[in-house]
DNA sequence: GCTGCTCTTGACACTAGGTATCATTTCGTG
DNA sequence: CACGAAATGATACCTAGTGTCAAGAGCAGC
């Protein structure tokens, strides 16, 4: 059972990788635990529309930064959705290596456990000569909502 | 052994889905032939640029919109680097589904077979409730010339 | 609580990469 | 060769994001 993060634990976090707690950091941390981690995907555009509601003053720069340090933290996902459009989502506390099946209608993300085999990605190391460095895996399809939708066109 | 693709083929292809055969996509095809499937990798700019070379009077958007037509035609393999970009090959004739491992320093492209097992999507489609449609891999690391470079920095 | 140093911010100009529009050109069929 | 549709090139525009930099605001030490 996974649990959604906390606005202190984010904080927390940026101070013990010895940054600061700002207000527009703060800000921010707040939209993402109310959205939580309920399958919400955003830009960081999005964030940043959301944000100024209730912050006007945090900047659009400020926004993309702090997205990409909430990412680096491990806080924010990156998912790529069938159309090439990337955008965020909010990780869950204790969620392992996981890869994201997404509908490609209404962008809804279900996390999956599926992967590559390590002996498979040994193999190619082997073959290649390279040293792997990471893999992303996206998969693409229709959630049950949206299969019924004749969208087609 | 896998061959390259001919300006031939391509411009048959155009024909077949009834399209044209004109100036502009045959000096792409020349292009795209003279670099071959050599793991050589290229953005839709790249391409613009390489072509003016020889036929400066094929426009920026007609050279966007040929890239699109040669990947749906199979042609072109869109390819993603470690740091997000988005490039093309050219795809060997005969190449089966593939996914690819990117070198991150220098780009080279290596195709691998590797991919999840069937049955994994069953599995996930069955427990999701989705219809799956695609999938994308990427396997990112260094190549064996980049791996002594001590370029980290 | 005040000082000062540094990190961070907000504003804004700018860029890369790609798309929409549309009058003009050019295929290729008849 | 003439004609209609498809394709083109020029251009304006767009999205998503980055670089710059003076001004502001955390936080440590006093």
């Amino acid at each position: 059972m996974s649990k959604d993060v906390t606005v202190d634990q984010m904080l927390s976090a940026f101070e013990a990788a010895g940054m600061r707690t700002t207000r527009p950091r703060r800000a921010m941390a707040e939209q993402l635990v109310a959205w939580g981690a309920k399958e919400k995907e955003f830009s960081s555009e999005d964030l940043w529309h959301a944000v100024q509601e209730k912050a006007p003053w945090v900047g659009r720069a400020t926004a993309y930064r702090t997205v990409q340090l909430l990412q680096d933290l491990g806080f924010l996902d990156r998912v790529t959705f069938a159309d090439g459009t990337e955008r965020y989502h909010v990780v869950a506390a204790g969620h392992e290596h996981h890869h994201h099946l997404t509908c490609e209608m209404c962008h809804r993300i279900v996390p999956v456990e599926a992967c590559i085999a390590p002996a498979a990605f040994e193999a190619m190391a082997q073959q290649s000569g390279f040293a792997i460095s990471g893999h992303r895996l996206e998969i693409f399809g229709r959630c049950p909502d949206c299969q019924d939708d004749a969208h087609s066109c």
